[in-house]
DNA sequence: TTGAAAGCGCTAACAG
DNA sequence: CTGTTAGCGCTTTCAA
């Protein structure tokens, strides 16, 4: 196994200016340069990285923490993610963490001091846990999730959400369903809560009932959204004309869920979404778009800026836009409905 | 940010003893080691990965490379790499890659020695890249994809298309398209072709007629498919009674497209395709399952023991077993079906 | 079981 | 622009 050394020598240089060749910093003229590279390339030797983040404490690695690549909005994030730090030349540690693995995975992995940087996708961290990651100094920026102290990207959860349920109210639908996510996922994200605030903001705003038995949750699945509107839609008692679903993958959960029962959608159930997944268009979906990928690579682009100088402490807390999608799975409720008030 | 030195100190013992004692490796008395936990608790320290990889040789990192982390096949994979990954107390680098970043990441990536194995999902590496990442001692299992010389882990595609296509065939049918992968694919996994060959081996057996315009394409998204399906049932010409889709994926698109056109699944139209997707149950797809996650399971496994030993030569060719899932999307063709001969 | 000392393979002043 | 010289923070013989 070669190293710099027998590089050196091969090129007639220093250990020193091969490795200035090699990594690119530093001066070097282009002779220097090019022998180096020519002997490298001969040997088959590439720099080892342990040894140069030893040497000189940079990584060029980052840890991205999410609950589940199986998801759409995690994957999605990731490949933003991956895609960014591709072209910067960083490493990507990939942290799929369920819930009773965070613990070690913080402790074992994250400070083992070998990423620069984490990333933590909808994952709520503890004030300490942040402090020890900051005081470490490891940059942190969260995704989708508070964390108090880092600098965190998310979209107007709440607004959104109230967006959502006033294109229907707009449209006439006063019999309007929410299906938000378990309580499960509560705990971590709270955003299934944040997003039913809303729902419920709008529905109070414009004097309207919210009927416990219309708002049903589910696992942020397809099937599982599937599962739980069947049951919603299923009933004998009333039927919501409307559904203001927490995610594309629950709302496209509902719209199987309703064609099973015979329900035209747009025309006796109106459907709307939060996420713009790629699915939505085979749907004709309504939905808000959140480029999930987007804010992987603004994520990547902030981690970047606050490698350059020293700070940590400079915790910004970015509000991404989303784009209201009208498709054609929302619209007016059908003739015959008595108004709920 | 203390060192081991300074745990040395606090715990009145030598540096040597230290290192014993928290990587777990060698003799140490357990007075010793309780010490020294204590007194690497007390100061907030942790081994730095990079000077223990620099030191020990070892990197407790495997590479991970897949072409997307957005398709269910991948992310199924990576999900199950990751739990195995980190059950071992291994980090896990993902390489996402779009095939025009291949070459970079080999170069820039995986030959600079930071991960001790690579796990390249449906990734065909010329044999040239194999010999490189070889000579280097690391050792690679290839899932999905043929990898001369290095050890695989794939499922038997072919015999598992013709399975399929037969299933169809026994059921009565005779007018059956395939929907396979875009040529796109063909050059990167080789699958798409392979599915495709067991399909003609099938209906050739069977003495039935392949028709060039059942034969389609899509990219395995269930959009593409979706596309590629209205194409194909929508024509105005003769319909097919069944469709085989190389992944569920794409069946699943299929099956959406066929409703679109009021065909009932499974009377008007049969569907089946490939992999055991969770949303099969939903759309009742009869599927042949191949355990994504248990591939990923099983490529750590094998790394992992030939880690133990120096071995990298043993390059064995494990056949992970399939499991053929009927449900209700495939039955016998409908009743006025003209056979095709 | 423990400690001393010699590196692991590179980077980063510093001087030239 | 280039070479010399210290380390980066551990692991690991080797002796004790």
């Amino acid at each position: 196994m070669p190293g710099i050394k027998d590089v050196a020598e091969r090129a007639g240089l220093s250990i020193a200016t091969v490795s200035r060749a090699l990594s690119g910093k530093g001066n070097v003229s282009a002779r220097s340069r090019e022998r180096a590279q020519a002997a490298a390339a001969e040997l088959g030797f590439v720099l080892s990285y342990h040894a140069s983040s030893l040497a000189s404490g940079r990584n060029h690695n980052v840890g991205v923490v999410v609950p589940s690549v199986h998801r759409w909005f995690f994957s999605s994030v990731v490949e933003g993610v991956s895609a960014s730090l591709l072209d910067a030349g960083y490493d990507l540690t990939l942290y799929n963490v369920s819930e009773n693995r965070r613990h070690s995975v913080l402790n074992d992995f994250l400070l083992r001091k070998r990423v620069d940087a984490v990333i933590a996708v909808s994952l709520e961290l503890s004030e300490t846990e942040i402090r020890q990651l900051l005081a470490i100094h490891r940059p942190i920026v969260g995704i989708g999730g508070p964390l108090p102290g880092a600098s965190t990207i998310r979209i107007n959860d709440s607004g959104i959400a109230e967006d959502a349920t006033n294109h229907l109210i707009h449209l006439g639908h006063s019999r309007i369903a929410h299906l938000t996510g378990d309580a499960a996922y509560q705990q971590d994200f709270r955003l299934p809560g944040t997003r039913q605030g809303g729902f419920e903001k709008a529905m109070a705003a414009a004097g309207l009932p919210v009927r416990p038995e219309w708002q049903v949750s589910a696992d942020f699945t397809v099937q599982g959204a599937y599962a739980s509107a069947r049951r919603l839609l299923g009933g004998s008692s009333e039927r919501p004309t409307a559904v203001f679903a927490a995610s594309d993958e629950m709302a496209i959960g509902t719209i199987l869920a309703a064609r099973d029962f015979g329900l035209r959608i747009p025309y006796d159930l109106s459907v709307i979404g939060i996420d713009g997944h790629e699915l939505g268009e085979v749907f004709g979906l309504t939905t808000i778009d959140q480029d999930a990928r987007g804010q992987g690579a603004l994520a990547v682009r902030l981690l970047l800026a606050g490698l350059g100088d020293a700070a940590d402490g400079g915790s910004t807390d970015t509000e991404f836009p989303t784009k209201f999608v009208v498709r054609s799975s929302t619209s007016v409720p059908p003739r015959d409905t008595v108004p709920l008030r």
